[in-house]
DNA sequence: GCCGATTGAGATAACGTTATCCCGATACCG
DNA sequence: CGGTATCGGGATAACGTTATCTCAATCGGC
């Protein structure tokens, strides 16, 4: 940059105000800096401008797996792209510890604000940094033991809206299959499914089944749901993957069983019928979610806000099937 | 970190050495400032301190969509944790504007080094930032026109494998439907199937059809490829996405079209029979474009490299349906 | 008992920006 | 014609680190 000014002729500040596009510096001057530049393609250093100014004007996402679909995520960069900040993104996989690591490289990095899918772990760590300063939003899930913002789907009415209508279609014997409940979001759609089950009268006991997503739990409890005299008619599936691996399992059996999946996916149409899912409102979360963020960039003084964002039923045939038996 | 060193009692450089864990400093005053630093809840802020540095240990990854399945970014983020870098990625939408956009930035912000799945699109921005020292590594696709590393699937081998491996099944009359063919695996795959063709002594002109992912369009190379006198017994698609929205259609008609796949996916297993897929080695790509991101970072001298990757046929049942007519 | 080697730690100068302060020149008003 | 706004632009001091240089103190050797 000196050597800009130099090769200009013109004084240090006068380059950065060019650079900065600073009205108050005349139009030839402009011109001779601008090609001093080019000459010597000087390229600014955001490291230096950024400390200088005390923002960097870039916001981290730490979500689950980048490379997984993660419709959420593509609608925080978009609004992030319109509201002219930078968003870059790490993976945490699920694990707490390179959770840790990534918030903390990000908090190091002076990122203006962090978007997290936060573990269901300890976040101690986060104290101090929110002490210091941290503005944080928590995305699909809250943040444990802190007050922190945080915009979420709306998984009890999704659960409820699955279960009432299945019912509508005549179901009175529905199980669900969910992950692992140490997850939030598990915890909250399989606690959700147990209160439907009590409003209707029933016992949840055989009709709930909750654990790891691994090919040998998922095809028992598929079973244990299927058979019996008291056999399911319906299934609710706690997630995408989980309809993915119930639906695999679906096409080699016949039985017109009823299934409605929770979240939305590509592969929701890949089978005869099409299946019936509960559908987030991305758009909505990775929107509100930055906005959040924005606020409280703004003025962290602004008071914590929990934001949970409505869902949407998709009948598409799957879940309006009749039970076989009636 | 002045306040840390005067609340310690020791000199500002005390403390840069105590941070670095630098061997020269007494157990005792290391004590005192680990303390002081606990109390002040002083955090380093990285900003400056890769300023000084004058390397960031980051690297930027700049995908066509970070919320999409990409196994590649995985296996990057995994080797790159291992050699201690820290990987942070933006989407660059496929959108020439946004790629320019994204890579800019993180140049400005001196990340160590860039891994970039190009656009079919001019990278004339490339230049200066490659004379000033960038380093840079393509993936997926090369940068048109410019002379950079990259490590690429092998395609050619790909076609052919699919291709002779449907010819070993019996089928004589195959089709292709892809991406479109501006862009470089796209038109790549294209091509090695029309050689593939030609060299089995047929015309490729029926039988090859690409263009964008367009419901109606692939619709229509469907119909055409699978109607008429000289019908396809086969089917290559050109990626994984023209895959599913194949296998979408043929849930409906009761055909013994063979299929093979470009790309694994998780999709490949949702139906009867399980989709005969070529599939990319992921792991070996994400590995062999960090390992040369690394050495051109450590030696901008290196020579460029360019690496293509083997594939694998994994015949799963789809492919080996004999033609129907046999 | 003195001197050189070794070790621990402080002062100072960068790294590349931008903001504050200030000054010179021009123009305008009385 | 003198004085005062006004505007353009230059010198300098931060921002928070780390590296170089220097120096004081301790220890061992002869």
């Amino acid at each position: 940059m000196v050597d800009v000014a130099r090769e200009a002729g013109v004084a240090l500040r006068t380059v950065s105000r060019v650079v900065n596009d600073d009205a108050t510096v005349g139009a030839e001057l402009v011109e001779r800096v601008r090609a001093a530049i080019a000459n010597l393609d000087y390229r600014p250093d955001e490291r230096a401008r950024h400390l200088r100014l005390g923002v960097t004007g870039t916001l981290g996402a730490a979500v689950r797996q980048l490379s997984h679909v993660n419709p959420v995520l593509r609608a925080v960069e978009r609004a992030a792209r319109k509201a002219d900040l930078m968003v870059l993104a790490a993976s945490t996989e699920d694990d707490e510890q390179i959770e840790r690591h990534v918030v903390e490289s990000m908090c190091r990095r002076r990122f203006d604000g962090i978007l997290l899918e936060p573990i269901g772990a300890d976040h101690g760590y986060l104290v101090p940094e929110l002490a210091a300063g941290l503005s944080l939003v928590a995305v699909d899930r809250p943040v444990l033991g802190l007050d922190v913002d945080c915009v979420l789907s709306d998984n009890v009415a999704g659960i409820e809206t699955a279960y009432s209508h299945l019912v509508a279609h005549g179901h009175r014997r529905i199980a669900y299959i969910g992950d692992d409940e140490r997850i939030f979001t598990a915890q909250e759609r399989a606690t959700a499914f147990r209160a439907c089950v009590r409003a209707s009268g029933g016992a949840a006991d055989h009709m709930i089944h909750t654990g790891p997503i691994l090919p040998d739990r998922i095809q028992a409890a598929l079973e244990s749901a299927l058979s019996g005299p008291g056999a399911a008619t319906a299934i609710i599936t706690g997630n995408a993957t989980l309809s993915v691996e119930i639906v695999r399992r679906f096409r080699d059996r016949s039985d017109d069983v009823a299934v409605v999946g929770f979240d939305d996916s590509e592969l929701a149409t890949l089978l005869r019928p099409d299946l019936t899912v509960v559908a987030q409102d991305d758009a909505a979360i990775g929107d509100t979610a930055i906005t959040m963020l924005r606020n409280r960039i703004a003025d962290p003084a602004t008071p914590v806000r929990k934001v949970t964002v409505p869902v949407t039923l998709r009948p598409r045939g799957s879940g309006e099937t009749p039970p076989k038996s009636a």
